[in-house]
DNA sequence: TTGACTTAGTTAAACGTTTACGTAAGTAAT
DNA sequence: ATTACTTACGTAAACGTTTAACTAAGTCAA
């Protein structure tokens, strides 16, 4: 039932070869014949076989993309921008999901190299040396998502979250807030978690308020149950707080819980503002203040990157996206009407 | 600076085939070859071509999921089951982002057969005559993840609707509600929407309670937006309902924003159960109680069902997953105790 | 009429594996 | 000493393509 090029070849009555050049539009044959092969081919179903062209060709048109644990929504639109630009190109997408796990993401790569993908996407992890030199050896482009390095010339895509932090804390400011708290990630993660909160204290420093370590608040991850003790730290330890600056929507919805449990109204009587923007900013109660990251654009253009660089053997130049506020409900402004 | 096989046996001076054997643990050699040929493969680095494998054993570890446009998180923990198990046997996948549109699964399914898959997953879409045949005509295993076929006979995994369904309104009846409303999908989709509504239809006449049609809506889909929309026309067409089975967790979110902007409290003057039990479940507010589909042992399911087929190359029998109410706080008993 | 080009093909090698088959050396049994 | 088996390999075909190199026929100009 599975019929390969020598069918077609045979019951066209011409050698492979001519129908190999026309399935990939080179010259050498004539309209009559063309059109009789491509007759048989509608015939008998056939489609060539990616599996050997990939040998011959030493193209897979086939991508990695390696993405740790994110909550869903997140890894979601990363990964269907991803997944859109790459079937644009007719390409595909593998997914491997490493859990952080550096032996994991080790197995994944080497299982990549052996599939001989076209290139590779790390979605949110830091580019270890192993990694990087592995990469490296299987010598195809590779684009970081959400993440970036400077110890490798490796092109990536992220926002600025220092300028995104600095923005959502300005915001709170502008908004007549003074006394805002900071709830971020883990203080490990340099690239993402402690950037934001760079931007939080850059942006109070500008405005003359004072950096004011009890105010701030960094716990193991993004998540709801990080947002829940983070607020309850914060709540103990700053009661006269009128806004936070949460870094992760989760982190933003784990505190608004936390308000409620304290009977404070939100956006009343605490304001609290969130990143990401995530689908659940607008289901949540009140609806969520927040950074949006344009997360699909972002994966669209990750993609791009990397098929520029197949192309060009180049390196391509990284990418900053724009960030931006989505105004909800969950800020209140303490003044008569908003400064500038 | 890629090696192969023959760069291998040049080194260890043996033919080929030995270190072909030695990689794939047959027999036909010493234990002092395997080593030499073991150390040799260290040292280069050599990892065999997985294409060059597929094309010859006609076998390329792949499968592919179709996944048709699914809100953030159901999409992903799907994925994430489904990509363990197969991750654990070896395997990739490849994901392909339908988004409902026939056209695109066509052309997926293409690409996915010229890539010689060995095995296909749809998540819930309707198997159409025309995909059906097709992957048929590809003789490979596939299966149906939160769908199912009558006309058909694939296997598949799913929680059955009907049962969700029912439960859910059982235990807003047995909570001490009477009034009862539905918000679901849309009215077309037979296998979900309609399967959840019949069994909110079921529960009530089993507890002798008239059905309303007026207390029931179907929308569009199973959003956020839809759920808004929904408990909208609820609140008009029977403003007395104490409680609502919305038939997806973001429906229950919609249902509880429009709930808030008609002054209601929720739970208190009315109570609202979610379907998925998703991850914002937990951080609405108040948190959802909602009734659990497994979905990553569903989608682990899945993968082993496919797998197994792959074995057996016989059909494997369907699954049927158990669900679960998880209780939180968004219903409130109108009784002093319980009943049951 | 010849030579130079062009057109429309064919043949066969190559991609990196697996594996059926062949074989030479060693061992065991008679 | 011969036969029969076993062990430890090597040889070469095969998987389904692409493509460089070749060829035969036709066209055109001088």
């Amino acid at each position: 039932m599975k019929h390969t090029i020598k069918d077609v070849a045979k019951r066209a009555n011409v050698s492979i070869a001519t129908v190999s050049r026309i399935l990939n539009e080179k010259d050498g044959y004539s309209e009559d014949t063309k059109e009789m092969v491509l007759r048989v081919i509608e015939e008998l179903g056939y489609h060539p076989n990616a599996i050997a062209r990939g040998l011959i060709n030493n193209k897979t048109h086939t991508v990695g993309v390696l993405v740790p644990s994110l909550t869903g929504t997140f890894a979601t639109e990363l990964l269907s921008g991803i997944e859109q630009v790459t079937h644009e190109v007719g390409s595909n997408v593998i997914v491997c999901y490493t859990e952080f796990q550096g032996v994991k993401t080790m197995k994944y790569l080497q299982m990549l190299n052996e599939k001989r993908v076209d290139g590779i996407i790390f979605i949110s992890a830091e580019l270890t040396e192993e990694y990087y030199s592995y990469v490296e050896s299987m010598s195809i482009p590779m684009v970081l998502l959400c993440s970036e390095s400077d110890k490798y010339q490796v092109p990536y895509v992220r926002v600025n979250d220092r300028a995104g932090g600095y923005t959502a804390t300005k915001y709170l400011i502008d908004n007549g807030h003074r006394n805002i708290g900071l709830i971020s990630g883990s203080e490990d993660d340099v690239l993402t978690s402690v950037q934001r909160a760079e931007g939080y204290k850059a942006a109070l420093i500008d405005h003359n308020i004072a950096v004011n370590e009890n105010n701030m608040v960094f716990n193991d991850d993004f998540l709801f149950e990080d947002g829940i003790q983070g607020m309850k730290t914060l709540m103990e330890r700053a009661p006269d707080l009128t806004a936070v600056f949460a870094a992760s929507d989760e982190l933003a919805l784990g505190a608004i819980s936390v308000a409620y449990q304290y009977n404070k109204r939100v956006p009343e009587d605490i304001s609290v503002i969130g990143y990401d923007n995530l689908r659940l900013a607008e289901m949540s109660h009140p609806p969520l203040t927040s950074v949006s990251q344009p997360l699909n654009d972002m994966g669209a253009k990750a993609a791009q990157m990397l098929f520029e660089m197949q192309e060009s053997k180049m390196i391509t130049p990284s990418c900053i996206m724009p960030h931006q506020i989505i105004e909800r409900k969950s800020v209140h402004s303490l003044k008569d009407f908003k400064k500038k």
